[in-house]
DNA sequence: CATGTCGCTGAGAGGGCGCTGAGAGCCGTT
DNA sequence: AACGGCTCTCAGCGCCCTCTCAGCGACATG
């Protein structure tokens, strides 16, 4: 079992590597928002323990940015008893449990075998859109029962305004979520890669799915076009 | 915080209204759609909790209703695993969040808070006036159950009137809210653009949805012309 | 009916926004 | 070292949106 554990403390969270190390799991720990955010992404756990006073990117973000890119993975967030996050906080963001510091260890094993067992939240299986259809799994798209290769950014993109079907997102809100939150270039790449997006999905079927909300943003047409 | 429980299943609901009450909620229960209605209707709530399998009227036309008499106040909607509603139908009738029975308590309580915390009665998710519609996240215009494409400046126009819809709003007003502040330029752009969202709004439907004040300013009619 | 005011309308100039093609930088592969 | 794929930058272009303006019509006064 591969547990991802973002934590800053560097003695709490060596105690607790190896103390999960010795109880079976696959630990790899980082210690800031930006770096848990990455690997999350980047590799497939079981579960992440999340802390939520963390440097650089909190733990309220990361799970939040989590989830929108799909990443279902269950979440145990730790929380300071006297913190400005509560209880009630972590799971309004959709964290799957919680505990607070300090904690028993013994209960932390308990709670995340718990999770494992159960599985993480109800994930959408395939993303659909008229006759487009996203598998995030399989990280599949195909148009009209037809496969098409995308780069990953092509993908990353697509499965954004997918998850957004029907909303009409800005360029800054599509930037932050499927480049980086501390993106700060130029916002025309997105438009350059609406493009790509277009000329693989859209050319060759003679629709157009992506929508120009000129002002605002674009918006993936929820019929597929 | 006073809630108000919609909910016919007599054992369910007083469990819960029990749990509300001790996690310091003032609860009102009503076992019928009709009932519902009326309190909500009548007596002001910071959440209302609506089970969708409802007597006489069911939970989908009592949210419509209370949207249409212009109550605003946020909706959790109880929806049924299997039910014949799933939770994009909950979503679409503008329901503020929703829960799948069987649900955990913690969870509907930490969803409540959440509500009450973000959604204001004054932040309606979808503005309507008669059979006219806009859906601010969406960014997105409907008459009659057709969308109409809209420039930012028409979008910014009409958001405002419907805002305000049945209030007579000067052009000052208006320019100083949906253009800038300091706009110092000739007041006739409004009328201009009154012009545009009725040739957009009106015409293509055989009815006038923006009054003319004379001397005041303009009006949008709550019935939607 | 005459007059003045207010709002409506059609046309048009200017600028901003998004689109596009080209290419540089980077990285992994051969 | 050479190549190809991916990402991102850049600058030019075209169109849509915005706003101005002037003439006209409608409405409230005397």
């Amino acid at each position: 079992m591969r547990v991802l554990m973002v934590e800053d403390e560097e003695r709490l969270a060596e105690t607790v590597r190896r103390g999960l190390s010795d109880a079976g799991f696959v630990v790899e720990v980082v210690h800031n928002g930006e770096d848990g955010l990455w690997a999350a992404s980047e590799h497939s756990y079981d579960v992440i323990v999340l802390d939520i006073m963390l440097p650089r990117v909190n733990g309220y973000k990361v799970l939040e940015q989590l989830r929108e890119r799909g990443v279902w993975t269950p979440v145990l967030m730790l929380t300071a008893k006297d913190g400005e996050y509560d209880q009630t906080d972590a799971f309004d963001l959709g964290a799957d449990d919680y505990l607070t510091k300090p904690f028993s260890f013994l209960v932390l094993v308990a709670r995340l075998r718990a999770l494992i067992r159960r599985g993480g939240p109800e994930r959408p299986v395939v993303l659909v859109a008229g006759d487009l259809t996203l598998d995030p799994a399989r990280r599949r798209v195909e148009r009209a029962g037809r496969e098409v290769t995308l780069t990953p950014r092509e993908y990353g993109l697509l499965e954004f305004l997918m998850r957004h079907r029907g909303d009409t997102v800005s360029k800054v809100e599509i930037l932050e979520s499927v480049w980086d939150p501390a993106f700060d270039g130029d916002p025309n790449v997105v438009e350059v890669y609406i493009r790509y997006l277009r000329l693989k999905l859209d050319a060759p079927f003679g629709r157009r799915a992506i929508e120009t909300v000129r002002g605002m943003g674009y918006r993936l047409d929820p019929d597929g076009g």
